[in-house]
DNA sequence: GAGCAACGCAACATTTAATGTTACGTGATA
DNA sequence: TATCACGTAACATTAAATGTTGCGTTGCTC
């Protein structure tokens, strides 16, 4: 599997349950199709649970599903779920006693954090129902 | 150094170059500032030369400099400069067999793509003459 | 309740990209 | 000509992501 593939995961899962949420799949077999492997998709896809967009069951017709409609799910809902960011939060020495440094992280910070924002709004217009279609 | 430094490293240094552009620095000098490897700090700002930003001189009194005005070197210049960015060109497997796969692709590298026209139209806001100023 | 299927999780191994380091060549200048 | 500084290649180190193994827990089915 590729770097940083988690939200391709997570996407491309949501992408498939939402053409067929009725329907539970195993870590085993979202591993199998995503071409990785079973404990990678459960640490995954643990973090959309914990977000409140999955659920798993245990037991012998276990797996996991949709925990609300697709039409209710968003990219950037899955996207913050994973808090995967565009930039480190930079929290390492919160005072640079270097004035440029200082003026340079207050201006890019701020620009970055407006991207960011603007790329969450954007995905947030686009739910999972919508990805399973083939029509653009 | 920590990581994905290049960016920090770039845009710090043309910061304090800004501040004195008749002054050439070496890269022993400006890795002792940025507290890496004059090795490291030839590779980044070799971009920044390739780019047309630095010019470089060897010999006795060499080092680095500026190519041009501050006023005229952008942020954006600087990060175009150094061919970073926000996601992978994802040019692995152009037609995966997927339709999920293909519809989550044309979404989401479209909204990247505008996010990242996004950023480069705010960086090239700001010049590197105005980050050496104190002021906001 | 025995057995099995599936998740939960911890511990460790592997991979990969970035960064750091060493070494040596080249050009410029005192 | 001795020295300083860049240019670059080769290799080492580091750190984050991913992959793997093992085992415990839960829930179903027989």
């Amino acid at each position: 599997m590729k770097r940083n593939s988690r939200l391709s995961l997570a996407l491309h899962t949501l992408g498939h349950m939402a053409a067929e949420p009725e329907r539970a799949r195993t870590s085993a077999d979202i591993a199998a199709h995503a071409g990785t492997n079973p404990v990678v998709v459960r640490r995954v896809l643990g973090r959309l649970r914990q977000a409140g967009l999955l659920t798993s069951e245990k037991g012998h017709a276990g797996g996991w599903q949709l925990a609300r409609a697709p039409q209710e799910i968003t990219l950037a809902d899955v996207y913050l779920a994973l808090d995967e960011r565009l930039i480190a939060t930079d929290s390492e020495n919160d005072a640079p006693n270097c004035s440029v440094e200082n003026a340079l992280r207050r201006r890019v910070s701020t620009v970055m954090q407006d991207i960011e924002r603007n790329l969450i709004e954007r995905l947030a217009a686009t739910t999972i129902a919508e990805v399973h279609k083939a029509e653009d």
